[in-house]
DNA sequence: AAATTAATTGTGCTTTTTACAATAATAATT
DNA sequence: AATTATTATTGTAAAAAGCACAATTAATTT
């Protein structure tokens, strides 16, 4: 036997939510479809799985191909198989997100590829059910996060807590208290103080600090508080 | 434009990995896998995606051919790609789990399919990557179950605390403060107490309780600690 | 020198979590 | 009928975690 005959095939896609933050508000970064149907809007990083290829593969080399980036943080979030998604041909999207530094590619991004950096707020329409899968990630980071400090890879290697806390406090649409912040943030045991300071954002500068990336590996999976009052996420 | 030419077409599989619990231990059910390969092995409840149905839709429908099951706690865990997982033929496989009362239909599986509960731990080995499905179905349960109330969907309508508690005590491998978990259990507001008493499991009895599906559905999404000291779960 | 701006630090109160043991109800046994 | 055995039920005090809240410091700008 060398088919499962009879069976019906159909197209397998992967979609990326890229998800970046500018120290004001989250974006994601969204390219003009090169093909139709719906060719020339806005639509998320895709493309078809190819036939040597594993899931996770195919959404590196999507990433690769049409923003450049490389090694960043990559999940799988969901599958999505709505029969008619697509009005062309029946095609099952695995969707993954990733968190990246957006400084570190902004430029490259903006000059290389047909790819534009949106306020998650105010980006526009997208195709097909785009935005479903970003509604699904916002929430799969949100719920994450609350837990496991995934947004350390919206950051740059070296960040203040200030800017941290904006982070924090612009997934979570809500304010924090900045001693009870920094407090939390700091118990965890993540972060190394260094001995410059970030000038820039106020007159006094804040220290910068990075991950202890060895208690970074070792405590991703563990449970901690980053949010008060979780309720629902 | 009709189709996507030059695209690679493949097959598209629906695994579940369904959890049942007997009051001791928990339980994964099996099926004889009735075609080649691999015919006349242990394997998950497994199908090919239909051109006209979506993949909620494809695991429930597997679930009732293949069990009976119907209208059983089910969602979708993830996808496995890896290229070579199906010898035959690229087979990407959208895995789900369920949940199920397995005194519901212990008897009705038995006599009517060609399946049979195991325990989780003293499982056959599967076919192709189903061992790693189930691996992370176990995880996956783990974690939500630390926060949601889902394992109430292993237990019957009506239940003791004993009895959730070893249930707990089984998912999470652990033991737990009987005083404890009462008051943390009873402060969820999710449980009724019942006038009549279980006398199967003691001398004394216990009180039958059952959910308030009203705050079961309202609290669901909300985060509850089920688990003293979750730390990664 | 004064004013402005944002970063940094501490404490007491409240709530939650945890550790821990005696009593009650019933069936089985003597 | 009394005793024994078994499991369910209930409470409290100590510890830890979470929370609310304000004054001081460092640097730039005026």
């Amino acid at each position: 036997m060398l088919k499962y005959s009879k069976q019906t095939r159909l197209l397998l896609a992967v979609d990326c939510i890229i998800f970046g933050f500018d120290g004001e508000v989250l974006k994601i970064l969204l390219i003009k479809r090169g093909f139709q149907p719906e060719k020339g809007n806005w639509s998320l990083m895709g493309g078809f799985v190819q036939p040597d290829e594993s899931l996770d593969q195919s959404a590196n080399r999507i990433l690769k191909q049409l923003t450049g980036l490389e090694g960043v943080y990559l999940e799988q979030l969901y599958s999505f198989g709505q029969p008619q998604r697509d009005p062309i041909e029946r095609t099952v999207s695995v969707a993954y997100f990733a968190l990246v530094d957006i400084h570190k590619y902004e430029a490259q991004i903006s000059d290389d590829y047909q790819a534009e950096w949106f306020q998650l707020k105010r980006a526009p329409k997208l195709i097909f059910d785009q935005q479903e899968m970003v509604e699904q990630a916002r929430k799969r980071i949100r719920y994450k996060a609350a837990m496991h400090p995934i947004l350390f890879e919206l950051l740059p290697t070296k960040f203040t807590i200030p800017q941290l806390q904006t982070l924090y406090e612009c997934v979570f649409n809500t304010t924090i208290d900045k001693r009870n912040f920094s407090k939390r943030v700091l118990a965890t045991g993540l972060l190394i103080k260094l001995a410059d300071k970030d000038k820039a954002g106020s007159k006094r500068g804040a220290y910068y600090y990075q991950l202890n990336m060895q208690n970074y590996y070792a405590k991703f999976q563990a449970f901690m508080n980053f949010i008060p009052n979780p309720d629902s996420l």
